[in-house]
DNA sequence: TGACGATATGTCGGATGTGACATATACTCC
DNA sequence: GGAGTATATGTCACATCCGACATATCGTCA
């Protein structure tokens, strides 16, 4: 499955600044891939935030490194769907609140 | 993280008869990531189903291979939930069914 | 200003995942 | 029994992802 490719042009710069690009050359999956990630990511720093720890505090509960955090609360591309299921699953979540966060409408990053 | 040395012992074999072996020696994050699999992997099956199509030419529409799909199927250890996802994305499913799929109760498999 | 703590970005070696292919198994229908 | 079609299983080369480390950027406090 292509995907990378396209990814790429992306994290130039932008698409994390509007409504994560259906105005880029993005085909629908592709977009709504995307916009999981970014969900799933931002509910992570959510998370992450409310208990005040630092990226290295949580990287050490989930044995990842603060590197890596970083870039999963980012949506970074070298971050799959499946690490970010897997952390939040670590981190207590249950299928339910996944399938909330999924659902869940993004809100606005920044100003 | 680890998790695959786990999950090998599993495939040796079971773990598709019963309730997803919290029997066996699967910490809660392992088998919540497990369920999820097998819950999206049933469910594209099913898709298939319904649409009569064969493992290939699904394969053809999400540019895979008949193998591919029939792990996918299966919930094989070497498909991410990743591969799961954005294959239902390619095939068109929403977020929210996504979000169906992984909130739903499994079916018992056979009997 | 500088020092400090936190987060971001870049890179790399090794681990995992992926499509493809070969092959095995299963299930008709003749 | 064989032929034909579908699905399962094993393997492999190549791609992608991962944790780790180094380093840069940012924010705050003195």
């Amino acid at each position: 499955m292509m995907r990378e490719s396209k990814r790429k042009r992306l994290e130039a710069k932008g698409w994390r600044v509007g409504s994560t690009g259906e105005f880029l050359n993005l085909s629908p999956e592709e977009a709504a891939y995307v916009e999981l990630k970014i969900k799933l990511a931002s509910k992570l720093r959510e998370w992450r935030a409310r208990r005040r720890l630092t990226q290295g505090d949580l990287a050490r509960r989930v044995k990842s490194s603060q590197s890596r955090v970083a870039k999963m609360e980012a949506g970074d591309p070298s971050v799959s769907l499946d690490l970010l299921i897997r952390t939040l699953l670590a981190l207590g979540a249950s299928s339910r609140e996944i399938a909330r966060i999924i659902t869940s409408r993004r809100r606005a990053t920044a100003a």
